[in-house]
DNA sequence: ATGTCCAGCAGAGCTGGA
């Protein structure tokens, strides 16, 4: 059995529900994670998506900031939602899918301006959240499962416009990237996306500070899918749809997709 | 990477977060 799975950060759900449909009868992923939803889970506009096939959601929400959901068009039941780091914060949800596939979908932190826990509590804290996700992993070894989300890491020299003038810049420090392979292997974990798209630069997120997105092209691969080691080899193409970046009144992420054979 | 969006609070434009 074939299924398609995407991963958005929608910066807002409720302002952006227009896009969410659209990308929904668009390329119709049987599962969609988004994160920053910045919403309530009640005030999640569920009728549209409902409508469109989506009958399922699990979600962590809350009011203005944060905020993940999984929306389903296979059942799927709610397996879980952690507080890593104990910040308090709505950034990671768990389903079960029908079919025994388990989803963790993720908004890591994104870590401040500075990368120096000395003097930003909000890299440590980042840096805090990604030490717990490994050793929550590390203890419930995932099995059948695929984690996805807005990670705020690129981790390869090629994920970044340019990995020189980046290696200060938070999402692409060292400590950062060493410490997501160490997340990533410690829980057995294989990166799909690149599994897939083994050459050349890839992006998911452009900054809505630059003044033409597409033209200057400073991205950076933010957004993850990752497959637990036992299904690994049933993933079959992934894509970052960089259309969707320039779609009407857009996030600043496109959604990355993947397709597995199971 | 030098800028632009978003939500909350309040009831206009500022603030904090990304």
């Amino acid at each position: 059995m074939s299924f398609t799975l995407a991963t958005w950060n929608i910066n807002s759900v409720r302002l952006r529900e227009p896009i969410v449909l659209k990308l929904m009868e668009e390329h119709a992923p049987d599962v969609l994670c988004l994160q920053e939803c910045k919403s309530p889970v009640d005030k999640i506009p569920m009728d549209g998506f409902r409508a469109l096939g989506y009958e399922h959601m699990v979600a962590s929400g809350q009011k203005g900031y944060n905020g993940v959901a999984i929306l389903s068009k296979i059942p799927m039941e709610e397996a879980g939602m952690q507080d890593f780091a104990s910040l308090g914060h709505a950034r990671h949800v768990a389903g079960r899918l029908e079919n025994g596939v388990t989803v963790h979908n993720v908004y890591a932190p994104a870590g401040g301006d500075v990368a120096d826990r000395e003097v930003n509590e909000k890299f440590g804290q980042k840096l805090d959240f990604f030490a717990e996700m490994r050793d929550y992993f590390n203890a419930n070894r995932p099995e059948k499962s695929i984690l996805v989300g807005d990670l705020n890491i690129a981790p390869g020299e090629d994920d970044v416009w340019d990995h020189k003038k980046l290696l200060k810049v938070v999402s692409h420090t060292p400590v950062e990237v060493e410490l997501f392979e160490d997340v990533r292997n410690s829980g057995g974990w294989h990166d799909v996306t690149r599994g897939d798209i083994t050459e050349g630069k890839l992006y998911s997120w452009w900054s809505y500070r630059a003044k033409d997105w597409d033209t200057a092209d400073k991205g950076r691969r933010l957004d993850h899918i990752w497959a637990s080691d036992d299904i690994k080899n049933t993933h079959h193409s992934s894509r970052v749809l960089r259309d969707v970046r320039g779609w009407e009144k857009p996030s600043d992420h496109a959604p990355v997709f993947a397709t597995f054979d199971l």
